[in-house]
Order: C-alpha cells, then structure tokens, then sequence
DNA sequence: CTGTTAGCGCCTTCAC
DNA sequence: GTGAAGGCGCTAACAG
C-alpha cells in the first residue's frame, strides 16, 4: 500500500541499505551481481527514492525557488520560460511563488523556502525589498534582480532602465518628435522610476518638457491613460510607454479614436515581450532578451550556489547590467522595407 | 555561521526541543512564559524552520508539482498563473517542470517529484501520456489534463475540444462560408487531434469538404501555413485555426499578402489566449476560461489530497468537462457595434 | 566490496 | 505543561 522505501528494497535484495544507495546514487564501487539484484529489486517494487529525504542527507534539494512580484503578463511569463529551460539543463527544479505585493509579504515568501532550495533569484521591483531579500534568506545564495541601480556588491542583474529610456526618447526626437508624453508606470517601482526619469533627463537635455500621465504597467492602464489624454483634447506628437502592455493599450486607444499610428502620434514600448511584433502597427521598443535574461539568472545563480559550497568564496559578486537594444517597427516609422527596418534597428543603441 | 536550528533555540531558551515544535506550530498548549521566552529565542537567532525536515517527518510537503510539455506559450503561461493564485490560496507552493516532449521525458519528471510534492497535475497532450502518468506516480494524488477524452474513470479535467471545433466551423457556415480550411496542430497532440475531428465532422455533417494543413502550435507555423496556401493560389472562404497562435500568424500573412480579413477570409482561433483580442482584427474564438481553469485544478488537486489521505476515499475521480464558448469578433464579422458582438457571443455555442 | 551506524532537522506519541 | 526518545527515508563515514 504505502511506497516501498530503501529498506524494502534492501531486504528483498538481500543486501544492506549502503548498498542500495550506491547503486542508486551512483557513489561508490558495487559488484555487478548485487548491482543487479538491486535493480531487480527496485523495479518490483517500483521504488523511487524520497528526494526530501535525500535532501535532508545531502543538504542539497536540486531546487531553485523564484520570487516574483506577479506573474502576470508577458514579460513574466518569457522570464520564466526561460529559467526553466536553464533549470532543467542544470538539472534544477523550479519552485515558483508569486503576487508579492508588498515586501513583507515576499519576506514571508523567502522564509517559507528554507529547506525547500538550494538559491534564490529575488524579483521585486518595490522600494527597500532588496536589503529586506538579502537579509532574510540567511546563508541562502541569492540572486537580485529587482531594478534597483544601487545593488551594486551583490549578486544581481538589472536593466539599464535610464538608458533604456534615453534610447527610447533619443529615436523619438531623431524622427523630428518634441511633444513626447510618457505613460508612467506603478508607483513604488523601481523600473518604473528608472524609466521615467531616463525619460525627463533626455528631454530636459533636448530643451523639452517632460509631460508625465500615470499607469500601472497594465494593457488596461495604457489603454485608459490614452483615452483620457485624447479627450482632453490633448495630441502629443510622440508617447513613449513604461512598457510594451501600456503601449499596446495606447495604440488600441488611438485605433478607437481615428489617431493614425505612426503617422499622427508614434508610439515606443519597453521590454520587447513577444506580442510587441504581433500587434499592428508592430510596436517600436526597447528589446530586453527576457528569456535569455531569466536563462542567465539560473545560470549565476547555480554559480552563487557551487561558490558558497565551498569555503573559497570567489565572490561573484557582480552585477550584471542589461543594455536594452532599440528595436524599430512600426509604430515609429511607419511601412518602410524590411531592410530599412533592420538597418535602423542594428545601430548602437547609446 | 550556519542557520539554526530547532535544538538551539530550545537550549537558548532553556527548553526542549518539543515545547519549541509545539509553540511554532500551534499544536499542544504551552504556558505564556515559556512560549515568550522561546519566541525571544527564534528572534535572536533569526531561525526559520526547515521545510525539507518538516516533510520529513509530518509526510506533506505543501507543495503541488505541475507537469507541462513543451509548448509554452501564452496558454501555459495564463494556466499557470491561475494555479498560483489558487496555490498561494490554499497555503501551497507550484513546482513546474515544463519541456516534457515525449511521454519518457515526462515519466522521468513524474518520478523526480516523489518526496517533493504532495501531488501532481499533469499536463501531456500525448497520445498515451495518461496511463504513464497515473501509474508512474504511485500513491501520489494526480489530475489530469491531458486532453483526452477517454479519461472518465481519473480524476481529471478536459476541453471539449471535439465541440469546440464544431462550434467554430458552425459559425463559419452561418456567416456563409463553405470552403473552410482547417490549419491542424502538432502531431501526436490530442487537443489537435479532437479539434480536427470536430471540424471534419462539422464540414462533413454540412457537406462540405474538409481540408487541413499542417501546423504545430506555433505562431510561426500559422503564419507559414497561411503563406502557402496563398501562394498555391488557394484562396478559401475562411480559415479555423487550432489554436489562437497560428490564427494570429495566418493573420499577418494575409496582411502581408493584401488579403482583408475577414472581407476576403474570415478567421477563427482557440483557447482565447490575451493576444486574441488585441490584435487587429481582434480575433474571432473559443473561448476556455484559462486561468480559471488552472485554478481549478489546484482546487480539486487539493481535494484529491485531502481524500488520500483519509482512508475513507469518496472518490472524486470525476471527469470534469470544460466547454469552450464561442467569443465573436472581428475577424469573422468586422466592424460591428459593439452591442452586436456582445449578442452575437452571448448565444449558446452548441 | 559490503554492512553498521550515525545523523540530517523536525514532529509526535508517551510518560512525567 | 513539559521533556525524552523514536522515527520520517536517505546518505555518508567507518569498519570489516
């Protein structure tokens, strides 16, 4: 009735529990002929070890736990996508919990995974969550990614979010733009607050006036920021989005409301998430490889957790800074040739 | 240096390990003063329970593992998001282990999850993929949603793909259509499969010839098939698309070929993936609940649990059937009022 | 090569 | 109310 564990396979074997673990780890030297009566014994009674209770042994649980702010939208989605394409190539499994809204909340989060993983990749774009994450998670190797630029010292990752932005509003001015309005992102964000104000720096330094309307980071937020700046009769001649879903909105918006894009208002998005091409016109954006972003996170993490294995602490502690690649469609140039785009598009982006 | 552990605290506050347990699980009484001074205790050392240990020995894990195959697309992504909200309501953590191709490949991660969760949800659109997984879990609780239909008799939940498909192709034939091409997912796929079925049934039960292209799932294949056919010089009256990705591909193909759609050929998708409505012409499909989906099948995961592990099994092993509704938009009927739509979708999809 | 024996960190009867 | 001791299933020395 209930699973045969170690020692039910050791007795039918006739051999000593030592033994079936080192057939079943690997470990150690066995003679072939209880090699094999192990195995035999194994597949009659369908045994398949406790990996909690190896983890107990070993300390290792072969798991990484992801901490994410929400899990909606796309961007999360593809972050995900590809960690779990670098977990399971390092033979990782991936424990996932999200909707942590505010840091207390996502404390709670990191505590309850002790004993469950062997690291931790942290995402929380809120103000003071990244102190609160490092502490928290004791001994646990953690991996930042939560916008912040002054993470510098720890393990981290973080976009260019100011960069990024300048970029974004640099292609906006280049095509001839200076009433550019940001749809800004949800208060308390650190990606939301880097973008803006990479927004407000370049058009200060363009002699422009940053005009600011506030969103959520949502397609629904995009899309009522929009409506509300064309009733007020407002026009800009350019709107440079928080993000790809704002973006998508406002162009919806626009759509509704008889504004021809790019023709009478550009449109940038920020983060490149799969949809940004799909929609029409294909949205111009700041392309961040998420992905490959979330691949990279795994990968240092997995390097985080073989150094604190050993006492030699080679310290990888760096941050690691994501440029955002300008990618043009679109909704800034309107229908120019395929290689017209992919010319523009290939420059430097700084 | 290493974390603390439930021994420390009881020395530090001078008590035995049993009143410690007892005060951090809330089971059994204990006095005010000791419970204070164990309190101070875990303070001071900053201690958090090992979780792999607890398993160990209360034989639960809180946590629920998820089992997808390769694709992940949008689909996915909302499936998952809907499981973690309902996880994260039911106190649980999701495990997902996602890339499974072949039903061997699944196997391995079915395995890998024993000691690690307390049950499993299964997604593994494979032909044969269902016995596999029931019976390589053991005693473990595990819901299927493998999109057969022959799974009555396990606790499952299945997309009446069969009757989607022929809702779909009966709205075609409402509007007037009677060449409708079928671009078909992957093979092996059963949700492919039934839907095909359905829409050869359909066309054949209106006396029409069913004709099917391949595709697997993917945007890019969508977008390829629909290409072809145009180049072929085919020009049908409309298109059904096995899933919303390949609609939305075959859709930019034929914007690309100067096709209008849906003047020229109407369109019709499935699953009601987000993308679905914010392209342009917001797309004509069958709607499933995804996330609503997910979250119910952690909530009868968890139910499944609960039976298991009284003795007394009231067997839940019901088959649950989710039934896509029809969501009419502009690919099918253009520009409409928007009461239109709403009346158009709100009728009964049988 | 193989078996014996401690733990891993925690919960949980059971006496006191 | 509280403590002592056994055990969850497995691995990892250490002896033979």
């Amino acid at each position: 009735m209930k699973p045969a564990t170690i020692r039910d396979v050791a007795e039918r074997a006739k051999v000593s529990v030592a033994s079936v673990s080192r057939v079943l780890t690997g470990a150690g030297v066995v003679a072939e002929p209880t090699r094999l009566r192990v195995l035999e014994a194994v597949e009659a009674l369908s045994y398949v070890p406790h990996s909690g209770a190896r983890s107990l042994s070993t300390n290792r649980t072969d798991t990484v736990g992801v901490i994410l702010p929400d899990l909606f939208g796309e961007f999360f989605s593809e972050l995900i996508r590809g960690m779990d394409v670098a977990a399971r190539a390092a033979g990782l499994h991936l424990i996932v919990s999200s909707s942590h809204d505010d840091a207390s909340d996502a404390a709670a989060a990191i505590r309850s995974m002790r004993g469950r993983v062997d690291g931790l990749i942290v995402l929380s774009p809120h103000l003071d969550a990244a102190n609160l994450a490092a502490n928290l998670a004791g001994r646990l190797p953690v991996l930042l990614m939560n916008g912040g630029n002054n993470e510098a010292g720890r393990p981290s990752i973080v976009v260019d979010n100011i960069g990024g932005a300048r970029t974004a509003v640099e292609h906006l001015l280049s095509l001839g733009h200076r009433r550019i309005t940001h749809i800004g992102g949800p208060q308390g964000n650190l990606e939301a607050r880097d973008r803006q104000a990479g927004y407000a720096e370049a058009m200060r330094a363009a002699g422009c006036t940053p005009t600011v309307v506030a969103g959520n980071f949502t397609q629904a937020s995009g899309h009522q920021a929009m409506r509300d700046l064309l009733a007020e009769g407002v026009r800009p001649e350019a709107v440079f989005a928080g993000n790809d879903m704002m973006a998508v909105g406002a162009l919806l918006a626009m759509q509704e409301a008889g504004v021809r894009v790019p023709d009478d208002v550009a449109v940038v998005g920020f983060d490149d998430v799969p949809i940004a091409g799909l929609v029409r016109p294909a949205l111009t954006t700041l392309r961040i490889e998420i992905a490959e972003t979330g691949r990279r996170a795994v990968e240092r993490l997995v390097t985080l957790i073989a150094a604190a294995a050993r006492p030699d602490d080679p310290s990888a502690d760096a941050c690691e800074i994501i440029t955002p690649r300008l990618v043009v469609r679109q909704s800034t140039v309107g229908e120019r040739t395929e290689s017209a785009l992919q010319s523009l598009s290939s420059g430097d982006s700084t």
